[in-house]
DNA sequence: TAACTTTTTGAGTGTTTGTTCAAAATTGCT
DNA sequence: AGCAATTTTGAACAAACACTCAAAAAGTTA
């Protein structure tokens, strides 16, 4: 038997940042074909369909994020977070900065497509649900909820405020005085 | 001449509540004259194309935005922003929420149309800018850039947890927490 | 090398998209 | 009532859409 001629991981890194940027109604399956090089046929056979292929592309995006979080948790819960909260204020000065993937899914299919939007819904519970059991080991059950809650408050801030292109030093003061009980360096 | 047999006003309020919840790329042109009433000539006629139709219906949601956030700055600034902040957690728990049109347009938008994407960045700097103002005076020149980010963060904090129905109560004293200076209400 | 399986190809499917237009209907003016 | 200007109608348009399929190519196994 014949063995495909690409990696499907590496096709599906150019699709997550085709959906990514334009949305799942702005991208076209003739936009997949022509950023990816593959022709419809081997793109319908090895991915199913649209929608198939959406939800392969968000799955990994999610796991990067899952991995990125882990990652800086182990550092400690509150440096943990702070690392991830000032990572996504500077990724906002990026170029072709684009908020966030599973956010944007949220926002715009809510309606159009609700299977996918929840798969996205379900990927923030769950990020909620991770920080609120590490807020929780390290500053008390009973603040962690609400923690929790300014935690998530302040991503989807920062990823939308992103566009917006604000003086960096003004966002970072600004999560300072929110988040006052988070391990914030010195300035 | 002949006079149109339809208001414009009524139209667009159709028009923004289909754009406002399935957005630009997921709303079509027929979706229009089926929830309008209006047969494609008419429509065309009137509004031009469907860029213009959404420019159209965006601008009329900014302005009663707009209208909302003076009427609730009259009663004072750190007030008013309390206020508008409550109402806007109270929204997330109504069916058929949809977060924030101009907020949807940005992160819909950015890439495929940019122009519309503009409009809207536009939108929210104003409201920035508007804020700021206000701030300024009750609160100080000094603070009044960061006061007015950590706000602009919060609203879009709030827009966008609202579709995962988190605790209204949990909201509130997150927001107290994190906007501590605002005149909050004792509970 | 031959048989077998899977993948690739690219033209082609039917549908939906945004938009147009000539003809008919409607309204205001004289 | 008659004329002129405008709006409404709804069938029709080309382009773009998601997707298919029979044939050719390629890889694996014996």
């Amino acid at each position: 038997m014949a063995k495909a001629q690409f990696d499907k991981d590496s096709i599906l890194d150019k699709t997550i940042m085709l959906f990514w940027q334009q949305g799942y109604h702005g991208t076209s399956m003739q936009d997949v074909t022509a950023t990816t090089g593959l022709k419809p046929g081997s793109l319908y056979n090895s991915f199913g369909n649209k929608e198939q292929l959406f939800v392969a592309s968000l799955e990994r995006y999610a796991q990067r994020s899952a991995d990125k979080m882990k990652l800086a948790m182990s550092h400690g819960t509150g440096e943990g977070i702070v690392m991830l909260l000032t990572d996504m204020v500077a990724a906002r000065g990026k170029k072709d900065y684009a908020s966030c993937f599973i956010i944007k899914t949220q926002l715009e299919l809510t309606r159009t497509e609700p299977k996918l939007a929840k798969l996205a819904g379900d990927y923030l519970s769950r990020t909620k649900a991770q920080y609120k059991v590490a807020i929780a080991s390290e500053y008390g059950e009973a603040l962690s909820e609400v923690y929790a809650t300014s935690v998530m408050m302040a991503i989807f801030g920062i990823r939308v405020y992103g566009y917006q292109q604000p003086n960096e030093a003004d966002v970072l003061e600004s999560l300072r005085l929110s988040l006052h009980w988070l391990p914030w360096t010195k300035h």
